[in-house]
DNA sequence: TGCCACACTGACTGACCAGTCAATCGAGGG
DNA sequence: CCCTCGATTGACTGGTCAGTCAGTGTGGCA
């Protein structure tokens, strides 16, 4: 059943990606995505219901992953630093596999309050209140101080990772390995001290 | 010469800014600005050449403001934190004092990275500069640390200013007055905590 | 009083495009 | 060899809307 009926829908929504990352959403057509794609305009409507909806698609996949992702983190043993970095890896590395993906993601659905956000407001708050959790945890281990909320520090903690991209997206310029690697240190790394408590603060933390 | 003529111009800014903020950009007609404005639908062609010069006219017209706010932060001779306290506190004065501008800004332009972000990409990217430049001269004088980019602490802390914000624009829920400051504090105490050399913890501290 | 310049009006048009649908294709099964 | 049914095609339609333009009202000035 995953056959040529399957695949079309694929080939579908990979030509949206490029269109959406090149076009925008709404300054595309439908018959651009068609074309893309090398199929027939009607194809489109045949595995689609509307041009929103094959976005909805597209973010609604990527998202899913996201917040396994992150509920893999928060379930892990693991230190709170830790556990960020993970997210903040897992978002790069989304970034490096599919940077078009994401840029439509970002630009089209995150921020994009009106008409197309709101569908999805829940979804997205989900990610923040999943890093929230992470920190509240952190919090009440001692590790994190209390003085920052859990909810302001997710979101600072995505804010700053999400313009970090978003600075890579509007650069159109590739950007190396090394720097992908090295900014996902520098975020996990700064944030976390921001949010570190400093009083006892040995190799070995033992609160 | 300020008197009706200029009046209209600015009611139709005014109503402009209502309608992208409730329906978005790409959402709306220019007759609802019209309808919001009061004002006959070729009066808005009177004084704007287009739907998007509209657009481009409200940001410009407070993203210069925010510049020479981050010039005049730069310019300064207090330490780095007041500087960034005093930028964050200007972009969050600005949401208190109309959300819905800041809503059209990050919504339609700053993130609008395909059809109207690339216009104003330049100007937006001087805000970063000037941040940078900020955090460069601390980490010279030994302040910060040096082993963040002053690029990616520039974009680090908007991203956590600007989802901030995000996060009030999309709740839809009035934000009080100690929410505001609260956050302020938040954001430049996390960042700048992150950011700051630990050696010698002289008395510069708020302690 | 007459005239000009310009703010202001809103009906109209030309272009564009999302979504529809009737027709064609082709694989599999009888 | 024909029939069926889902995949596939692309011309067409209905509606929308940005931008135009011919015209009206009015304040100021000679």
């Amino acid at each position: 059943m995953t056959t040529a009926a399957t695949d079309k829908r694929r080939v579908i929504l990979d030509a949206a990606v490029r269109v959406f990352a090149r076009q925008g959403f709404h300054t595309c057509r439908v018959s651009d995505i068609a074309d893309a794609a090398g199929v027939a305009y009607g194809l489109v409507y045949h595995y689609f219901s509307s041009k929103e909806q094959i976005l909805d698609t597209l973010f609604l996949e990527r998202w899913d992953v996201m917040l396994a992702a992150i509920a893999e983190a928060d379930a892990s043993p693991r230190p709170p630093q830790e556990k960020l970095e993970a997210i903040a890896g897992f978002i790069i590395d989304s970034y490096r596999h599919d940077p078009e993906l994401m840029k439509v993601i970002i630009v089209e659905v995150t921020r994009a309050a009106n008409t197309f956000g709101l569908t999805h407001l829940a979804k997205i708050r989900e990610a923040y209140a999943g890093i929230a959790a992470i920190v509240a945890k952190a919090q009440s281990d001692g590790r994190f101080r209390a003085e920052v909320t859990p909810e302001f520090a997710a979101q600072a903690f995505y804010g700053s990772v999400e313009q970090v991209l978003t600075g890579w997206i509007f650069d159109s310029v590739a950007v190396s390995e090394a720097e992908l690697e090295r900014a996902k240190t520098m975020i996990v790394d700064t944030i976390c001290r921001g949010l570190e408590r400093r009083g006892p603060n040995p190799a070995g933390e033992s609160a």
